[in-house]
DNA sequence: GCAGAAGCCGAGTGAATACTCAGGTTCTAG
DNA sequence: CTAGAACCTGAGTATTCACTCGGCTTCTGC
């Protein structure tokens, strides 16, 4: 909060998506930006995106608040940059994991995306805390929710094409459970010492086909179909 | 982070759980510090903790900000004593929901458990964003902590009793499982509008007894023991 | 080799805000 | 009734921190 209500004058709305106030010519200044970044990423991670001030960012990067100004027009552009990065690379994964194709149960799907997603975030501690709503950046929080909203709509896909029967609200509905359900369980697992972690991960799993076999099941199966919980679409609206 | 370093001296490491500065004697200080809480639980709410600064809680509660620091040692206190009023009820709710009743099915118990904490935040919409880590301060962190932790605990003593095969950490780890898929959820349902709330409030009793299932196979039922998922108990310490 | 562009620097500015304190008002015990 | 305790007040203090600006250095095209 303090973020924003430190802006005196928006002047005449700038545009919020403009990251860069001027783009680097020379190799030197590229480098700093990037040096700039990744000290902003450890710095978000290891002490929260207000304990890391601009000037400490600064000092961390071997260079001058001056500098980090230079192109940065304020502190949340670091942050949305940085969110950029992760967003980009976690589309891809998205892109290439929770696609339709014609054999994939879901049984295999599922531990192939909680394994990518897992991965990912071994491989960049800093992109938890940022993309899981801790900071409370307003830029940052709708970053979070972007990325959010595109797992949502690509299982919701993926449900659709294999379960036509089902009301689009109520694949809506099954789309973000499963999505909240991985995302927060990944969050917690990344807590974890490793060995736990391992453990967790495979949690994970069992709880999204867990729900999914609860939630939607499946119609060959006549073993659950339906029999002590009635109208489970009663709730839904049209 | 701003409200910590704020302190310049912390003297000599005052005790953190001092709720109040002082005792009050009279009747009218009493209701005051009534109003600040019940406005302060307003404005976190509302516009989150950032910005609801001292001040701003003080007009807004009909006082002057000398006397809501008559009491309150700073401002963190006030958001530690809202926790603790939450903290206490809930756990009566724990204690009430969460037993060990020889007749009492998951079936039964879950849907029962996650409708009263449902219930509650809808009755208490500012404890939804204190106990569940929105906000940055320390002592909300760790009474979120608490508050799950002690519901980790009640349902690990459950499932030990049920269920005496399974060893100590694979049962806490099925209860972290199950606590955390609860509170994020229903942190989700709370940002939900009322129609898709209740469809969503189905969906957690759903997710959980699914990964229950899933998670812990009943001895009785032969159907999905360990078929496709050899060696559970594998990433499992001791 | 030089002029101008691009880049760099960091002390300083302004605004926000948690918290204090000296002095006033209201209550209560005797 | 009164003295002193409890309580209240809000302008002021101290501090933090995002961000600026004027001057300096380094690079690059010609």
């Amino acid at each position: 909060m303090a973020v924003v209500a430190r802006r005196p004058k928006p002047a005449t709305a700038a545009p919020s998506a403009t990251l860069l106030r001027r783009q680097p010519r020379q190799a030197r200044s590229q480098e700093r930006i990037e040096r700039i970044l990744d000290t902003a990423e450890q710095l978000f991670a290891e002490i929260g995106y207000d304990a890391a001030t601009t000037n400490l960012i600064a000092v961390e990067a071997g260079t001058s608040i001056g500098s980090l100004y230079e192109f940065f027009p304020n502190k949340e552009a670091l942050a949305s940059a940085l969110a950029d990065r992760y967003l980009a690379a976690i589309g891809r994964l998205y892109e290439t994991l929770i696609v339709d194709e014609p054999g994939v149960t879901p049984e295999v799907m599922v531990p192939r995306v909680v394994g990518a997603l897992d991965a990912f975030y071994r491989d960049h501690p800093g992109a938890v805390p940022l993309l899981n709503g801790r900071f409370t950046s307003p830029a940052l929080a709708s970053a979070g929710a972007n990325l959010q909203r595109a797992m949502v709509r690509r299982i919701d896909a993926v449900i659709a094409s294999r379960r036509p029967d089902l009301s689009p609200p109520r694949r809506l509905l099954v789309s973000e459970v499963i999505a909240e359900l991985a995302r927060s369980l990944l969050v917690l697992s990344d807590q974890m010492p490793l060995h736990q972690r391992k453990a967790m991960i495979h949690q994970i799993e069992l709880a999204v086909l867990g729900y999914l076999r609860e939630s939607i099941p499946d119609p060959d199966d006549h073993l659950h179909t339906g029999l002590d919980c009635p109208a489970v679409d009663a709730n839904m609206p049209s």
